[in-house]
DNA sequence: CAGTATCCCTCATGATACTG
DNA sequence: CAGTATCATGAGGGATACTG
């Protein structure tokens, strides 16, 4: 009889995993830029500063929290600046730091790759789909 | 007295952003490489064929339901292949078709980054952290 | 060996209401 | 204007058990 189950032997592992993903720089970064908001806050940002209300009407759908949140988060990050001009009423401007820019190639990589080769990837979901049905 | 609430008009917006980002190709990358298990698959398979088993292994901590279904996932937009072989018991090969091995270079953009700057993200969030705690 | 089927539970998101 | 606080829901993911 074994000191461990397969099941708790699967359960540790899932946990050294996961804190190797919590640690592992490439997958924190996938984590970051790939949340819902993210690239199309730091797109909009791309453009030039932009004040709050500005990016809520810009990206139009996005709810209070979730601009907020995301907005936070990038800041924390050192990604994009907060700079609140304490007139009334109040204004609050975001911006790119220079870190944050250099995400911007990045995130060009990402969308060149899926412009040429989406097609590729429509055609064979497409193929895969039709031997499924029948 | 406006024929739509503010709500109902953010509704819609939302409604409108989230049909935008069905379809739009950086987007649905971002979505797809992403996803908790896939780029850890896509890398493990960067070295060649592997069985289920094999990967099962190799990316330990994942369940069988989600290794399963990230796999379909990847078949079906044709970046990786199924081979079964049925033999007794029966033997099943996945592989990196040509598209997907396209997508290796985006994956080392992203990992280039991270290593990169990933220290410069730590020390900005630290910094924030030890404001706020303040 | 390589899955499928089911239940369950957490977490992320969104709607709503309120505030300095 | 630029948030914060609270509550509800629903989709994703895991554990477990079963199968060709």
């Amino acid at each position: 009889m074994p000191t461990r189950t397969a099941a708790e032997v699967r359960a540790e592992a899932r946990q050294e995993y996961d804190a190797y993903l919590a640690t592992c720089p490439a997958r924190r970064l996938l984590d970051r830029i790939s949340d819902k908001w993210v690239s199309l806050l730091l797109s909009a940002l791309a453009d030039g500063p932009m004040r709050y209300g500005d990016l809520a009407r810009r990206v139009a759908g996005v709810s209070q929290k979730m601009l907020t949140q995301t907005l936070r988060a990038l800041e924390r990050d050192g990604l994009v600046s907060r700079t609140v001009t304490p007139t009334v009423p109040i204004r609050v401007d975001y911006e790119l730091t220079p870190l944050g820019e250099t995400l911007l190639p990045v995130m060009r990589a990402v969308k060149d790759w899926a412009e040429q080769h989406i097609e590729a990837v429509d055609a064979a979901r497409e193929s895969y789909d039709s031997r499924a049905d029948a």
